[in-house]
DNA sequence: TACAGTTACCGTACGCGTACGAAAATGTCG
DNA sequence: CGACATTTTCGTACGCGTACGGTAACTGTA
């Protein structure tokens, strides 16, 4: 029996917690006093079995991640790459909240690296050095990571308020004349970028990510003709 | 002469003084009461000219942006398009502090719409439909605001403490004999992580997205084999 | 029994963004 | 001169994350 004042809090209790407020009423409604008040303790007390917030949302995810079943993946390499970004980037969509704290590093969980391995082994299988191979897997997560905080910000931000986002008058006054292009598409932009155009996006990533690096290929600093 | 009491405050002064604690002391320290006392004003006063703290910082973007000159650009649209994301890119990475805001919409202040109107002109003159252009502009922007926001966040982190990122150890002890790749490279996971090929990750997206919507192609939503 | 050591908890306090409503300072009108 | 409408400022208050230092509850040892 270890010496010390026995524990009522458990890092396992506060995760549990955390992750039932998080299910049942959002992102907003859990706050550390909250979560305290859940656990019939004080706010700071939980700091003790956590450092922070953020760590604490990392844990929930990672609990997750654990339960996440690891799929059949395709032989092909890069179909292989393009599938697992695919099927990250939806079990991420699916869980709005963690998207602020996945911006404070470029790994996640520990059961999440799963993902990151099957995308550095499918670059090398395709023919990437190693060194090169993390690049490409970073590229595509700033794009995945990209994606989901303007989806999350953006949608989030639709449900508070009901007045449209900051700027799309801009869009439409400055526009004429000056950005032809834009104005040709100002009355449509909302509703190109709700379109959900992820799955093309993220096929030519890894494709254009790929071909740079590609085997029997030096890696180009530009490369300018087509084909 | 209007009715009404005289303002003591101005929308100038505010975005003036916010930029100057900006550019003086960092983000950390332009708070709504510090701005508010440097301006011997009440915090409150502050949001009669302003909806929140988020606009006010989206306004000084704005004012950086119409300083900001529009260079000459290579004539080939897929060179075209790159140099314009890499100087997007770059523009934004020396105002770490926008990126808190970034993520609130996919459009900037107004006087930035230069860069969406050039990238999306850029996809035309290669040979996209407007609809496809859009898709390839926000592809890379998404790019570009993960990467700013991993770069941003994790070196404010660096600089608070010196204990180092989450899941380090995590890393180098979950990943051997499960994880190969990763534990062959887990010990220059920062080495690699801090090297800036944006440049090259860059080209190769663009490319790859152009390629994808290429002329005389139809929309490719797969495409598997390679070349 | 007394005391030290160790672990877990918590009370207080700070600064943050900002919702809300009252108060101040001007114009105009009767 | 009021009375009023209008615009701007501000005092108060809430909930947030969390730094700091104290206290409580247990073990072992003297």
């Amino acid at each position: 029996m270890p010496p010390g004042r026995p524990p009522r809090l458990s890092l396992d209790a506060i995760i549990t917690a955390a992750d039932r407020i998080l299910e049942a009423e959002g992102p907003d409604k859990l706050s550390m006093r909250r979560l305290a008040g859940e656990l019939n303790s004080a706010p700071m007390a939980l700091y003790h079995h956590v450092r922070d917030k953020d760590q604490l949302l990392l844990l929930i995810l990672e609990k997750h991640a654990e339960q996440i079943p690891h799929p059949d993946l395709p032989e092909d390499p890069q179909e292989r790459l393009t599938a697992v970004a695919l099927l990250l980037y939806e079990l991420l969509a699916e869980r709005a909240w963690i998207v602020e704290v996945l911006a404070a590093g470029d790994l996640f969980a520990p059961s999440a690296l799963w993902f990151v391995e099957s995308m550095i082994g499918a670059a090398v299988d395709h023919g990437c050095t190693t060194e090169q191979a993390v690049e490409v897997y970073r590229a595509i997560w700033h794009y995945i990571l990209g994606n989901l905080i303007i989806r999350v910000i953006s949608a989030r931000r639709r449900s508070r308020t009901d007045t449209p986002v900051y700027g799309n008058e801009a869009i439409a006054q400055m526009s004429i004349g000056t950005y032809p292009h834009i104005a040709s598409i100002a009355d449509r932009w909302d509703e190109l970028s709700d379109r959900d155009s992820h799955r093309h996006a993220l096929t030519a990533i890894v494709n254009g990510l790929l071909d740079s690096y590609g085997p029997n290929t030096q890696p180009r600093r530009h490369r300018v003709g087509r084909r």
